[in-house]
DNA sequence: GGTTGGCACTCCTGGCGGTAGAGTGCTAAG
DNA sequence: CTTAGCACTCTACCGCCAGGAGTGCCAACC
């Protein structure tokens, strides 16, 4: 009951005025400050009540005895959900970014420059996951032979991108049979997006294998080999870390070296944007929410990003908890947004 | 005079245990452990006496007034090219390298597998350069026709390895007169270096226009847009950063920022990596001595790696200057030696 | 009852002095 | 040339103290 009582309108402008105060200069802040800062004219004495309340709720902490507030994780989300007014961007920072992010030929090219874009304007550190491959379209594939039953499986999509992969098949085929496989695929799949093939490949499997030549059948079935699992090669696109190193909530290098080596392992992070796939809107993890405990002293600040309607990645800001979420926030907004549109291939194609 | 008679057998076996032993335990070395320590049985004031010639050398240099000494980096440079006694490696050690190493199938992997034992191994960062393009051998060429007089072209070499290349053609082909294009210049370079392939092309095109009909012409000019410049895309594989926020000399935020920046630049460190390509045996940069600010505090042990005899790529430790040389440098040549075994294509495809 | 001023208290910070330790340079003797 | 001795210097550390910031609590006030 003291609880909800504690959690006016008066006691949430409070908090808000004091995570303010606390992301702009970095230090407790304590009961005086507020008082002249904030809209609201208190004398000192009540701020330090209700600041007392806002501990009791773990909203706030204090460091030691007689020391301003900080604001907890607690805080800070409650801060983000209810209280942040966030910042429309600078009209120069829109500007860069559609310039930067103009429909280009390389995706590896305009996910780096994403990167890049978010942890400059930031000054943090900038991550863009690469677009999921099942959604590209399969333009042309090809099979070279190698040694014995090695093949060489080499597939182009969208115009720009080239995978490749080494298949074994069950017996060995000369050039002149892989060439023809590979026409009929062609023929029959070009187009279509990667997922689209992969089903389309399983049901031609399941369905009717006797009714199928043997080319066909071999055809397909290496198409099978050559999508399988896909290397699953999820990654991502990291930029400015070393901006990371100018914080001083990251100055300890114990943690500093936790976080450089999460950023080298992958697969904690990946892990983590995964998370932000299937979401609406910018998600946001603040220190430890995150689970991942070389995050414990960032906040993560995601978005995915979209071909036609379809999520193909995510991207995100990584920095200390005491960011500027205001900024941030529509900023992988916005970002996320024009990273669609220049991966959209009736854009980035216009001949 | 005076600098010459100072620099007698005693003063240098001084100067190797007052290095050893910096190197051994990182603080300031005095006269009185020196005295103890070193083989050469001599009282602390003769070692100051000693020590302050050395100091009038400049090899060493004492933080202040009355501290031990540090070796300075003309102290080093001395030890390194003619004091130090290296130590063999650790059989343990050499019989990891040689399973990690063994022929594989992937050069990325095997470099990236490289790059991981000299951090793993040394505790320091390891980098290695990829394999030179020009000097693995064309296997089979491939035109793929994209919009108007955009061609895509896929090389792949040495079994394994896939590039491709988008270029900008005169006019506008079609199909099959790709296939023929590719068919033909398959049929003349297939199993020659890049390199050759590239001199060949140059010499046809200047020989004789006139006797070539037009669609060979054709070809080899395509053949010419694919191969030129090549992107240069000279790259290396870092492993073990991390490991440097460990050290006390890079403990300065700003310093570490700034080799982390270099890390992530790529340009300077190659352009410093190309320096070792055409050298002998292991080359050290001890300081400043790199001309990189960037690596002032740090030094780098390299040596170049070969593929039948021919200079393919470069691998190296980078740490602090105060590393154990008598350490890494055998560590790195012999590494050096098996990576070029392992990337030796008649060795990695046993079939 | 919420709000405010006053007051004692706690804790951090920075400056100061004093001491111990390490190491040097110099000098004079072996 | 080597060595022992000695005075000197500089650092690192500790304890101390005062200043400042900020709190919690209490009593008074509207």
């Amino acid at each position: 009951m003291k609880n909800s009582q504690a959690l006016n309108e008066r006691s949430l402008q409070l908090l808000k005025a004091l995570v303010e105060r606390y992301i702009h200069d970095g230090q407790p802040v304590g009961s005086r400050v507020l008082s002249k800062d904030s809209a609201l004219n208190l004398s000192p004495a009540t701020i330090r009540n209700v600041m007392a309340d806002l501990e009791d709720l773990g909203l706030v902490h204090s460091p030691h005895t007689s020391s301003g507030r900080v604001p907890t994780v607690t805080g800070y989300r409650l801060f983000v959900d209810s209280l942040l007014t966030v910042k429309p961007l600078k009209s120069s920072e829109l500007s860069l970014l559609r310039k930067s992010l103009a429909a280009r030929t390389d995706i590896n090219e305009v996910v780096s420059i994403a990167s890049k874009l978010l942890s400059d304007v930031t000054r943090m550190a900038g991550v863009v996951t690469l677009p999921k491959r099942e959604l590209v379209s399969l333009r042309h594939i090809e099979f070279l032979p190698l040694s014995n039953t090695r093949v060489l499986v080499i597939f182009v999509t969208n115009e720009q991108e080239v995978h490749n992969k080494i298949i074994h098949t069950s017996k060995q085929f000369s050039a002149s049979e892989l060439q023809q496989a590979a026409n009929y695929l062609n023929s029959l799949y070009s187009g279509l997006s990667l997922a689209a093939v992969k089903n389309a490949v399983i049901k031609e499997l399941q369905k009717a294998q006797e009714e199928m030549n043997k080319e066909m059948l071999d055809a397909v079935q290496m198409a099978k080999l050559a999508l399988e699992e896909g290397k699953g090669k999820e990654d991502y696109v990291l930029s400015g870390e070393t901006n990371l190193m100018g914080f001083s909530e990251l100055s300890d290098m114990e943690r500093l070296k936790q976080l450089f080596d999460a950023f080298n392992q992958k697969r904690g992070v990946i892990h983590l944007l995964d998370q932000c796939l299937n979401a609406e809107g910018v998600q946001i993890f603040i220190g430890e929410e995150s689970g991942y405990h070389a995050f414990d002293h960032c906040s993560l600040v995601t978005k995915s990003y979209s071909i036609d309607d379809e999520v193909v990645g995510v991207l995100g800001v990584i920095g200390p908890t005491r960011m500027a979420y205001e900024k941030v926030i529509p900023f992988v907004d916005v970002t996320a947004k024009l990273l669609g549109a220049a991966l959209n291939p009736r854009a980035s194609s216009p001949s």
